[in-house]
DNA sequence: CTACATCCTCTAGCGACTAGAGGTGCAAGA
DNA sequence: TCTTGCACCTCTAGTCGCTAGAGGATGTAG
């Protein structure tokens, strides 16, 4: 078996260099063994891991959600159940966050339509920033 | 004129305490003038410059953005292209964050969905995770 | 006069990295 | 063999926009 450096590590994985140390540095990541020169060798396994992290990062999900992910996946015949509650959990974050972004968007495009290109006091941006009355965003 | 303390500031503004002190620090708002006891004093003025600032972050604008628009509400005369610029910007920003969140909604419900609610070595919350290829989730 | 809320400054912490300094290892070309 | 130059190492500090807490001063109501 040939050695993995960092940089192939990273390479094949997705993840930055930097940030492959950082994973290894909080524990997402065992550290792995090094060469005689003291630098890291990383293991096939290693990748597929690092995958599953950047994947599980790229939806969303908290660094302790994914320790709690990979825990999960390093012992097979756990109920999943904690693992559909997180992903559960996520489902519901991300469809507020779309609703939330949706009402922002929209307020938005009120302000850029209504901005005649003109002078700042006749600005409908700066007007609808300054009263919040003017808007149409609710909050909470 | 009476006196607006810091509390009565945050109220009217519905900004919270430390943080009005924050935007002070970071100069987003001017030093108000002080009490006899050392304490802060406000304006009318302050409360609208705070309450534009709440708004224009409830909107997902960034400080710097909002130091931009603020020297732009200061001058009335000058030209809203920069306004219209930044908020703009911000609106291609929103559209951008709500198609990839809408992306991540499929693929979570996807997963959800696939769960069987067994083991995890069936759960395909965790499958989808380890191996990339099988989501529909593009990148970039 | 005494409680007690509110105010003050200052430092440190959050999450998830990212950047930079200052140094070592290693492989390939001359 | 030497040298070039990239990739690697550790460590610290910075990013953003706050938030929390310590430790103390001020202001107000009873």
């Amino acid at each position: 078996m040939k050695k993995i450096t960092i940089g192939e590590a990273a390479r094949r994985s997705g993840v930055k260099v930097p940030t492959v140390r950082y994973y290894e540095s909080i524990g997402l990541l065992a550290a792995p063994s090094r060469s005689e020169g003291n630098q890291r060798s990383f293991e096939p396994a290693d990748i597929s891991r690092l995958a599953f992290i950047r994947h599980a990062r790229e939806l969303g999900f908290e660094i302790e959600a994914i320790r709690t992910l990979l825990t999960l996946q390093d012992d097979p015949h756990q109920s999943c159940a904690s693992a559909d509650a997180i992903a559960k959990a996520r489902l519901v974050e991300v469809e507020q966050r779309i609703r939330s972004l949706t009402a922002l968007k929209a307020e938005l495009e009120t302000m850029v339509e209504g901005c005649g290109h003109g002078r700042v006091d006749q600005c409908r941006v700066i007007e609808v920033l300054a009263d919040h009355g003017q808007c149409t965003h609710s909050h909470h």
